[in-house]
DNA sequence: ATGCACCCTGTAGCCGCTACAGGGTCAAGG
DNA sequence: CCTTGACCCTGTAGCGGCTACAGGGTGCAT
């Protein structure tokens, strides 16, 4: 007897409907099942959870993760190809940063120059309105 | 006779299909209609198409854009709501901005660990399967 | 009259969940 | 023994913001 979903889902920070719908996609293997039709998972589906979790935590798709976990249960196999996952997770994420950050100063510039009043002399309204007041290239 | 879909796609960096969603759910309004059934556009909604592509780049979602178009239509308004809505956002973009910074240090420091050879040695694994070996709280 | 670029509607799919509805299981308390 | 309540099951549909068809119509040039 292991665990069933909802300790599973207590135990690893998720919900049974999320461990449910990795099941479906195959991210995380089938667990036997008690007389009662219960999911029945092992110590092997905690850390292949705590896996996944760890891994979305940190951004992957689930497309990655799958390569991620397929790698990793198979130890004799070349990280090369964890490297490539993660350094190009990795130069997503910089770039999704530095986009923010062009819209973090266009949205600073736009609030800072609200000054009340009505709708007609808004600046924010205005900079929507007309692209051409960006003071940067943010899409 | 004014913008057939496609010179208005063009014009404002979209798609049909996309410019047939907005209208689907009431952000552009329903355009005239030629004699052939085909969409055709003003002015007016090329205005509004702008607005909304402009602010959909700097990430405001669908409904803050409802609000803020709302807003743009009614110049005799208090912009205090403009002001809330787009201080909101930029609070956001901040909080996101944060949150990526952190899964790239870890991700940086995961990379950077990884000295190639198996799988059974690799960092990026290991830190993966163990949360533990994380440096800071990402998630 | 034929080809081609464009337009139309309607529906389904993407990601990673989340939220039901409508039922079954199981242990504790009366 | 029966009920209550917490948990579990399956299946389906929805979220946001598009995107991608299929299957058909329009309009203009050759």
């Amino acid at each position: 007897m292991g665990l069933k979903i909802g300790a599973l889902a207590r135990a690893t920070g998720t919900t049974p409907e999320t461990i449910r719908y990795y099941e479906r996609t195959g991210l995380l293997p089938k667990p036997a099942r008690t007389d009662g039709n219960y999911r029945d998972f092992s110590a092997e589906h905690l850390r292949r959870l705590s896996f996944i979790r760890h891994a979305r935590g940190l951004g992957f798709d689930i497309a990655d993760i799958r390569s991620l976990a397929a790698l990793a249960d198979d130890p004799d196999q070349d990280c090369a190809q964890a490297d490539r996952i993660a350094s190009g997770h990795l130069d997503a994420v910089e770039r999704k940063i530095e986009q923010l950050a062009r819209l973090r100063n266009e949205l600073r510039h736009m609030v800072a120059q609200c000054r009340g009043g009505s709708v007609a002399t808004c600046r924010i309204l205005h900079v929507l309105s007309d692209h051409d007041l960006c003071t940067e290239e943010h899409s």
